[in-house]
DNA sequence: GCTTGACCCTGAAGTAACTTCAGGGTGTTG
DNA sequence: CAACACCCTGAAGTTACTTCAGGGTCAAGC
């Protein structure tokens, strides 16, 4: 098959696919005589189980390690479950930072419930004020 | 005072400040005779703002149209509240889209419990899947 | 035979919000 | 006057793509 049709397979645009065969994550495919890319059944398997992880919000290195792990026969599994208990990690944590986030925004928000000027408006304070806790670092690569 | 100075009172770094400076966010300060930037304390309460909104995960466009309105004299704040109420909005469904993806990875993390050899990994096994639903498209600026 | 339209190709540049790097100037302390 | 902390600029790197410019392939219809 061409590569409008696995894309549409997998879910995504030629673009990506194009783009996850420059990163190396799918194996470059055969061309016909017309340098099309030429796809196969392996080729669907593979980009839907990206598709799946992107989904799951991986990054490009940990579906890489996790297509690693795949291609190694009869190696046991302990890594995948590593780096699943390490994502759901990553996930717990922004879930957290977005609690906490939130909280802060609608305190913000009623600060100022009327249509007041500008110079008077409860949240622009609110925003201006100098905070002194210190800035902790990421601990999660999830925007 | 220079820009390493202005930089720890705002908790950022001082490459943060430049770029801020090019991004037009904050106003280019005066120069001393040896071509080192020269801030005072507006240019504190400034960033500190900037910095309380992209703790608030805003992106540099709503930063952008919350410091017109600020500098806009005794215009109304309804925009300012129509603003954050957007903000909010967007906080929230990414806390949804998470909670979600965290309950899947929990339920692929069931998969395995074992240490199996990799082919017969559940975890694995579960990513491979084709899925049928169609992605839905994006409705945050929050990754 | 020729055109139209859907599909394919490559390589470069754009996106957001920074960070990192290369290469060099300034100013204070010992 | 040497060492070191701090400042400068402009360009490139980061992530996971998307968009664009410019061009080739192929089947259908006139």
């Amino acid at each position: 098959m061409k590569i409008g049709e696995l894309a549409s397979m997998a879910q995504c645009t030629v673009e990506t696919v194009r783009y996850y065969e420059k990163e190396g994550l799918l194996p470059v495919p055969a061309r016909t005589t017309a340098n099309y890319r030429s796809y196969g059944k392996p080729h669907v398997e593979r980009l839907c189980f990206i598709r799946n992880c992107r989904a799951l919000d991986m990054t490009h290195e940990e579906i890489r390690t996790l297509l690693d792990l795949l291609d190694l026969p009869s190696e046991d599994c302990s890594g995948v479950n590593q780096l699943l208990d390490a994502h759901i990690g990553h996930v717990d944590v922004r879930i957290a930072e977005l609690s906490q986030l939130k909280e802060k925004l609608v305190e913000l928000r009623l600060a100022c419930r009327t249509e007041k000027s500008v110079d008077q408006c409860g949240i622009l304070r609110g925003l201006a004020v100098v905070e002194t806790a210190p800035r902790d670092h990421r601990e999660t690569h999830l925007g």
